[in-house]
DNA sequence: TCGCAATTTGCAACCACTGTAGATTGGCAA
DNA sequence: TTGCCAATCTACAGTGGTTGCAAATTGCGA
């Protein structure tokens, strides 16, 4: 995603407006590493803005991850969760608390379906790692 | 996934009847390389038993589910998909239709994250290759 | 400053899935 | 073979995540 300035450019470009809910969401995006879903997105959005509704929330997230400048991701966490890292990388996710770590894999960028693409057009494939975070394991083993 | 014959002695193994309900779909999954939903397979369900419930197919997807006789993915398509193709392979997803095709990827065992795997206890990777199948390709070719 | 298309909000609706309870039944014991 | 009863099935309500819609509001180019 690029910088919360650099979308305000890029909406007036294409004719939607900037409004003030926009501009929360981009700096609450801007760096955030957290993947996090609308709702948590909303929650910290409602802080600093009380009634701003969800709904806006997800129109703007739909509207960024349009334009390419956030990745919506499907991790079997229950809700979507949002990235603004739209660069080459692959996830770690804890299954107990849906904790999301992003990792870089060498050797990813060449995998390749054995016997060919099969007749689909690809894309560049994504790894998912499941297991446990630290912290889960930790609370495992104490119980 | 075993065969329906198999799953009829394990699920009696460990006390669960076995029910027409469960038989039937059983032999739905068996060989079954579709990658259906829940709500896919009711349908194939329902045409050979009308009444069958979409609830006792949930439960019984559940059930498999959790003896490890049937992966269940979440590849953003919407809703789950059950896979009674436990072994390692990969997968392939039409985003445009949500067909998934199962692939062997060389090298995907080795897989790990740069740097380790920071404090996460991890499964095996899964890859997934997002695409367009050559149905939808050519739809869009043509329009 | 004005006008209006774009946006926001609130709320209903939708989809995938799970909880519940009463009716039904598979499968063991007698 | 029969009878019992825990397991199951079905119907339906409820939940969580997300989208559709319409009336009120507002950013922003003219
Ligand atoms: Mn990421
Ligand atoms: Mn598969
Ligand atoms: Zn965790
Ligand atoms: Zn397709």
């Amino acid at each position: 995603m690029r910088s919360p300035t650099e979308l305000t450019a890029a909406f007036r470009g294409r004719g939607l407006k900037v409004t003030p809910q926009r501009q929360l969401i981009f700096r609450l995006l801007d760096g955030n590493t957290a993947h996090p879903s609308a709702e948590i997105l909303f929650a910290a959005a409602e802080a600093q803005m009380p009634g701003i509704s969800l709904r806006t929330v997800y129109q703007t997230l739909n509207d960024l991850a349009e334009m390419g400048e956030l990745n919506q991701l499907d991790l079997g966490t229950g809700a979507s969760r949002f990235d603004p890292n739209v660069g080459d990388h692959h996830h770690l996710v804890c299954v107990d608390c849906g904790a999301v770590r992003d990792v870089h894999v060498s050797g990813a960028r060449q995998l390749t379906p054995d016997g060919g693409p099969q007749g689909f057009v690809l894309d560049a494939p994504h790894v998912i790692f499941r297991g446990h975070c630290s912290e889960c394991a930790d609370a495992a083993q104490r119980s």
